[in-house]
DNA sequence: CGATCGGTGATTTTT
DNA sequence: TCACCGATCG
C-alpha cells in the first residue's frame, strides 16, 4: 500500500531491518531522537499492509495518552475509514486493560460485577482515610501511606525503623475487600486484575508493541507475559539511556533481563535526527558505555555556559534572553526551560509574568483542580455505581456544593435508610432509572437540580455553571462513545475520567498558543525544542544529592535526558551565590565533563559572568537614581540582604515590626521581621 | 493534651 | 538544615 511503501522509502537501514523483522521476540535500543514513533508506526503498517495482520488483532502499549494518541491519529491519517474502534487495544497499559476487563475478561470471578468503575489514587487514599476511621485502623505514618503500601506490595517489610507494629497489613487487607465491595479498581487492580484473568484466557494477539519499554515495571511485564501466547509476538521500542523513573518501579536492567528471558533479537538505531552535533557531543558525555550515537547534522551553535547570582536574577535574565530570541523570529513555543524541582517554577512564572512573556508550567492539572468538577464527578461516579457508597458520602458531605450532611446524618440517611430528607440521595438512588426511562434527556443539570447546589449566591456560581454544563457537554459529544446510551456515555466517562484527566481539562482551560514552556527535566522526555535552557546546574540540583551511586547514575540520565531535547540552541546556566539548603555554589561537575570547545561560557570563551554585570548594574541604577538616596543614609552604608526569591535588595527602611527592602528590578517589598526569609550580605 | 526529644528524609510522577 | 512524625513524660 501506498503510505507503507511511501514510508519504509524514508527510513534508513537499521530502522528498515527493525520494521520488516519478525522475530518472535525484538527489543529495540532505539537511541535518542532516532525516529522511535516513526518506526514502531512503520511497524504497524508493515504487519497491516505487508502482512495482513489486522489492527485488532495487534496491542500496542503506551504509558501516556498523548503517545496512545498520535499513534492512532497517524494510523488514522494514513487510511480513511480507519475508526478508534479498528483499534481497540491501542492505548495506554491501564486503558487497554481496562478495555479487556470491560468488554470479554469475567471480572465476576474476582468478585466484581462488569459495571465496576475506575478510582484514581486521591479516591484510594479517601477510603483508606474512611476505613481507618470507621474501623479504627491504628495507621502510623498516615502521610506516607501510599508509600507504606508499595513497600508493604514489594515484600519490604520494614518503614523506616519503626519500633512497633501497626495495622498496616489488616488496612491493606480491608481496603482490597472495600473496592470489590463498592465494585471499584484502582489503577494497579487494572493491570494485576487483567493480568490475573489473562492467563486463563484463551485471548492472545498477534503481535504485542510496546512503546518506551525503559519504563516498564514488573506489573507491566507480568501483564505483557499474560497477554503472550504461544505465538505471539513481541516488539518492543526503548531507550536504556533515558531510564529515569527507577524510583516508580522500572527496572534498571530491564533490557538486559528481557532479552535473556525471552531469547529477544536486539535492534539498535544509532541515528539521531535531532539535535546539531556539537549538541549531540556534549551529550555523549552522559552516554552508558557502548552506546553508538550517530549525528546527522551540521555543528551548530556552541553550547552556552552561564552564570547567575540567584535564581531571581536568572529568572530576569531568562526573560529578557527569550524576548531577544522572540525579537529574532523564535517562536515561544519552540524555547522549553528545564529545571530539577517543580518549586524551581514559582520564580520563573513571577518574572516572565511581569515581564509580559506567555508562558506555560507543565504540571498535571486535572478535573480535581476545578472544585466543581471534582464535586459533580464524584456526583457521578455514585450516580451511576450504586455500590459506590465512599463517592455518595463524600459527595452528600459537601459543604461548598452538597448538602453538608453530619457523620449521624450521614449514617442514618445512607447506612440505616431510616432518613428519607437527603433530596440528593433520592436522585443519586434513583438516576440510572431515570436515565433509561428518559433516553432522550440529557439534562443531568436539571435532573440533579445543580442551580440549588452551586450556592446561587456564590459569586463563582456562573463559572462553576460553565464549568459544569461544559463537562456535561464532553460527555455526550465524546467521539469515541458515539452509538451508546446516555447511561453508558456516563458510564464511559467516569471510567475514563480517571484515565485520560488531562486531556479532559485541556479543553477547558485557556492556554495562550504560542507559549513558552517551563517544566521539570523528568517532565520534558519525549519533547523536543529548538532553544532550550536548563538552569540550575548547580550540585544539590543537578545533580540532586543521593543517597546511593545507581541513584547518582540516573542523574546523569536525567541531564542527558535534558540536552538531548536541543534541537539548535542550549544554554544551561548555574548560581554563584552561596549555597543555600543543599544546594552548593558555583557550577556542577557535570559542566566541566562538557568538552571545551563545545561551549561558549564564563570560564574560557569571554561570556561575562552574570555577577559581574549585576554589579554594574546597580552601580548605573543608583548613579541614575540619586534622589532615591538623598534622605537616606550614605548608599555604602547601605545593608545589602539577599532573598531566596527576590534576590539582592537594599534595605530601605526598618522598624520593630517589619523590615522593608528594594529589590533590584523588583521593587519595594516588606516583610514581617523574626519570621523572614532574609540573608544578610557583609561586604 | 502539650512540650520536648530523637530520628529520618528531603526530589522526580503517568495512569 | 529543617520539617515532620512518633514516643514519652508530666
Amino acid at each position: 500500500m501506498n503510505s507503507f511503501d511511501e514510508m519504509v522509502e524514508k527510513l534508513n537501514d537499521y530502522q528498515k531491518e527493525a520494521v520488516t523483522d519478525e522475530s518472535q521476540v525484538a527489543l529495540v535500543n532505539a537511541n535518542v531522537g532516532s525516529g522511535k514513533t516513526t518506526v514502531l508506526i512503520a511497524k504497524v503498517f508493515y504487519l497491516h499492509f505487508k502482512k495482513g495482520v489486522k489492527y485488532n488483532d495487534m496491542v500496542i502499549l503506551t504509558f501516556t495518552n498523548k503517545a496512545a494518541s498520535e499513534i492512532k491519529k497517524r494510523i488514522m491519517d494514513a487510511e480513511t475509514g480507519i475508526t478508534e474502534e479498528d483499534m481497540p487495544y491501542f492505548g495506554t497499559f491501564h486503558s487497554v486493560a481496562l478495555k479487556m476487563l470491560k468488554t470479554f475478561l469475567e471480572v465476576k470471578r474476582l468478585g466484581y460485577t462488569a459495571e465496576f468503575t475506575v478510582m484514581d489514587p486521591d479516591e484510594l487514599h479517601e477510603m483508606a482515610a474512611q476505613l481507618i476511621s470507621e474501623e479504627g485502623f491504628r495507621i502510623k505514618y498516615k502521610n506516607k501511606l501510599k508509600k507504606r503500601f508499595e513497600e508493604l506490595r514489594s515484600g519490604k517489610t520494614s518503614f523506616g525503623r519503626m519500633k512497633y507494629e501497626d495495622d498496616i497489613e489488616a488496612l491493606w487487607a480491608a481496603l482490597v475487600e472495600e473496592k470489590k465491595k463498592q465494585n471499584k479498581m484502582d489503577f494497579d487492580d487494572l493491570i494485576n486484575n487483567a493480568e490475573q484473568l489473562l492467563e486463563e484466557e484463551a485471548f492472545c494477539p498477534s503481535w504485542i508493541i510496546v512503546d518506551e519499554f525503559q519504563d516498564c515495571d514488573e506489573r507491566q511485564l507480568a501483564f505483557m507475559k499474560a497477554l503472550k501466547g504461544p505465538d505471539t509476538k513481541i516488539f518492543a521500542v526503548g531507550d536504556p539511556n533515558q531510564i529515569i523513573y527507577t524510583w516508580r518501579g522500572s527496572k534498571r536492567n530491564i533490557f538486559s533481563e528481557f532479552k535473556k528471558e525471552y531469547q529477544a533479537r536486539e535492534f539498535t538505531l544509532p541515528v539521531n535526527y535531532r539535535s546539531s552535533t556539537t549538541i549531540l557531543e556534549a551529550a555523549k558525555c552522559f552516554l552508558a558505555d557502548g552506546t553508538v550515537l550517530q549525528g546527522t547534522r551540521e555543528t551548530g551553535n556552541r553550547i552556552a555556559l552561564l552564570n547567575h547570582y540567584d535564581p531571581f536574577n536568572e529568572a530576569n535574565y531568562l526573560a529578557e534572553r527569550i524576548a531577544e530570541l522572540h525579537r529574532e523570529g523564535a517562536r515561544y513555543r519552540d524555547i522549553g526551560v528545564f529545571y530539577r524541582l517543580q518549586k524551581q517554577s514559582g520564580i520563573l512564572e513571577e518574572v516572565f509574568e511581569r515581564a509580559n512573556l506567555p508562558c506555560e508550567v507543565s504540571m498535571r492539572k486535572t478535573l480535581k483542580d476545578i472544585p466543581v468538577l471534582n464535586w459533580f464527578v464524584k456526583l457521578l461516579k455514585a450516580a451511576v455505581n450504586e455500590n459506590d457508597t465512599g463517592n455518595l458520602i463524600s459527595v452528600l458531605k459537601d459543604k461548598t456544593f452538597g448538602e453538608g450532611l453530619s457523620k449521624s446524618k450521614i449514617k442514618k440517611v445512607v447506612v440505616d435508610k431510616t432518613d428519607i430528607s437527603s433530596v440528593l440521595y433520592e436522585k443519586v438512588k434513583g438516576f440510572q432509572k431515570w436515565c433509561i426511562e428518559a433516553e432522550h434527556s440529557r439534562d443531568l443539570y436539571g435532573y440533579f437540580d445543580l442551580d440549588s447546589y452551586l450556592s446561587p449566591t456564590s459569586a463563582v456560581f456562573g463559572e462553576n455553571k460553565n464549568y459544569v454544563k461544559n463537562l456535561i457537554q464532553l460527555i455526550f459529544e465524546c467521539p469515541h462513545a458515539q452509538g451508546f446510551s446516555a447511561l453508558e456515555k456516563i458510564k464511559d466517562f467516569v471510567n475514563s475520567s480517571a484515565l485520560y484527566g488531562v486531556d479532559i481539562v485541556k479543553k477547558n482551560i485557556h492556554v495562550a498558543e504560542d507559549s513558552v514552556k517551563l517544566m521539570t527535566l523528568h517532565a520534558c522526555k519525549g519533547l523536543e525544542f529548538k532553544h532550550v535552557f536548563i538552569i540550575g546546574a548547580n550540585y544539590g540540583l543537578i545533580p540532586l544529592c543521593t543517597g546511593s551511586l545507581e541513584e547518582m547514575e540516573e542523574e546523569k540520565r536525567l541531564f542527558f535526558v535534558g540536552i538531548t531535547r536541543a534541537i539548535d540552541n542550549l544554554e544551561i546556566s548555574y548560581y554563584t551565590s552561596t549555597g543555600s539548603g543543599r544546594v552548593q555554589s558555583g557550577q556542577s561537575s557535570y559542566l566541566y565533563k562538557l568538552p571545551k570547545h563545545l561551549i561558549q561560557g564564563p570560564d574560557g570563551t569571554g561570556e561575562k559572568s552574570d555577577l559581574q554585570a549585576l554589579r554594574r548594574e546597580i552601580k548605573s541604577n543608583m548613579e541614575k537614581n540619586p534622589e532615591n538616596d538623598a534622605h537616606h543614609n550614605d548608599k555604602l552604608e547601605k545593608v545589602k540582604v539577599r532573598h531566596e526569591r527576590y534576590g539582592l535588595g537594599t534595605v530601605e527602611s526598618e522598624d520593630e515590626n517589619t523590615i522593608t527592602v528594594q529589590f533590584e528590578g523588583y521593587g519595594l517589598k516588606e516583610f514581617a521581621k523574626g519570621f523572614n526569609p532574609l540573608e544578610y550580605l557583609i561586604e
